[in-house]
RNA sequence: GGGAGAGUUCCCGAGUGGCCAAAGGGGGCAGACUGUAAAUCUGUUGUCGAUGACUUCAGUGGUUCGAAUCCACUCUCUCCCA
């Protein structure tokens, strides 16, 4: 359950908690897609790195070692070695991004593994049960991520479905909950809203998904290649309408400066592959901006990857080693660096919590929003 | 000493008369990445006063309207025989 602890202007810090462990909002999930945090890194790691809630994918875990693979090897947080929550997304945005491969219809997607090419289908129903096989403490609802841009009509008719689906989950959710081998009889579910960039759709969408009285709330379909502006413009029109005794949940956002936005119109909670994906591709976060070690200019510098920073990584190690280790395919660059800005994003989120239970989210906005969106 | 082959742009390597400033790799330089089909993808990589000009394919000289490509000699390297 959540409680809001204090509010300032929209944005708010509070508590999320969960059978599996207590989670201070606003916070970063940290993405292991299949079961682990591209970069060489595990669970193991992840205390060092204040990690509080880790994010796994119900299509992902399903394909490749299998649902029932993982049930039977315990769930999800003893297969991996995480022992605090764990998300799970339910699959719908693989929809997206595998859509050259799929066929959607009212009772659910069939698409192709992008391991193999077998015909796979994935409704709401079979999200939530692979969900409960995983036994994750927080399960996704099933949504359709919409492309953008989308016509209206499409748009409409798609979070429609997608608000017929969360009924269905949470049916289904229900059921799995109540049965007696279940790994985590106190699962959660999260609805999504969703429809596009329409402010209509997403009110009206808004509003017929917080009359299910789901466990969170978040919002989909955002950063996927809209204008930024336009994201902070939807946030806007939906948030007045989330239930407040609920958490939010931006999913798939975003940069630093994402974050300093997204927390100040309201959001609880954020996920992004950004700080591993960019780390593996050279690029470090720092309170000054992003840098990219991959540069020339980084060859003689022996200045940590970030001079505020009390990273494991940023504590021993300088930038011209680093870069040197990029340069030579060393996979410990992408290790290092993947470390350290998880461990940045997650020191974010700590800050910006000091700062609200400070009262003065307001004056950290304005002292680093401006620096966070910087390449340096 | 005799015979055979080879020298191409930062590197490897294609090119055997004009469509060649020269394929393709690699390396270099930069960019992208937002619920991860992503250790991936894109651009660029002779010089300049730049929709053109100039210099370059071991060196020198030659044939030709035109040469990285043909000829002669020189240098260097590799292999085989002594």
């Amino acid at each position: 359950m959540y409680q809001l602890l204090k509010q300032e202007g929209a944005a708010r810090r509070g508590e999320f908690v969960t059978v599996h462990g207590t989670v201070q909002t606003p916070a970063f999930m940290n993405v292991a897609t299949a079961g682990a945090i591209k970069g060489a890194v595990s669970a193991y790691d992840l205390k060092d790195l204040y990690c509080q809630v880790q994010l796994c994918n119900t299509y992902h875990l399903h394909l490749r070692p299998g649902d029932e693979t993982v049930k039977k090897l315990g769930g999800i947080r003893k297969f991996t070695g995480w022992d605090g929550p764990v998300l799970t997304d339910s699959g719908g945005f693989q929809v997206f991004s595998l859509a050259k491969l799929r066929n959607i219809k009212e009772e659910g997607v069939t698409f192709a593994s992008h391991v193999d090419g077998h015909k796979i289908f994935m409704g709401p129903e079979e999200s939530m049960r692979i969900q409960s096989n995983l036994g994750s403490t927080i399960a996704m609802a099933f949504d359709e991520c919409v492309e953008n841009p989308a016509t209206y009509e499409y748009a409409k008719a798609s979070c429609e479905r997608t608000a017929r689906w969360l009924e269905r989950c949470k049916k289904e959710m229900a059921r799995l909950n109540s049965l007696e081998d279940t790994l985590n009889p106190h699962q959660l579910l999260f609805g999504i809203n969703q429809g596009c960039t329409f402010e209509d759709l997403r009110v009206e969408h808004m509003k017929r998904i917080a009359q299910l009285d789901c466990d969170g709330y978040a919002i989909g379909g955002l950063a996927v290649g809209e204008p930024t502006e336009e994201m902070y413009r939807i946030i806007e029109a939906v948030e007045p309408h989330m239930p407040k005794d609920k958490i939010r949940y931006l999913m798939g956002v975003g940069t630093p400066a994402n974050i300093l936005e997204a927390v100040l119109r309201g959001v609880d909670l954020f996920d992004c592959v950004m700080p591993s994906r960019n780390a593996r591709h050279g690029h470090a976060f720092t309170w000054q901006g992003c840098r990219n070690l991959l540069n020339a200019k980084y060859e003689l510098d022996e200045a940590p990857l970030d001079e505020d920073c009390q990273c494991p990584v940023c504590q021993k190690f300088s930038r011209a080693y680093i870069h040197h280790l990029f340069k030579a395919g060393e996979m410990l660059a992408m290790r290092l660096t993947v470390m350290h800005n998880l461990y940045f994003y997650n020191h974010l989120m700590e800050k910006i919590r000091d700062a609200l239970d400070a009262g003065a989210y307001r004056a950290f906005y304005e002292q680093h929003i401006e620096a966070l969106g910087r390449r340096i």
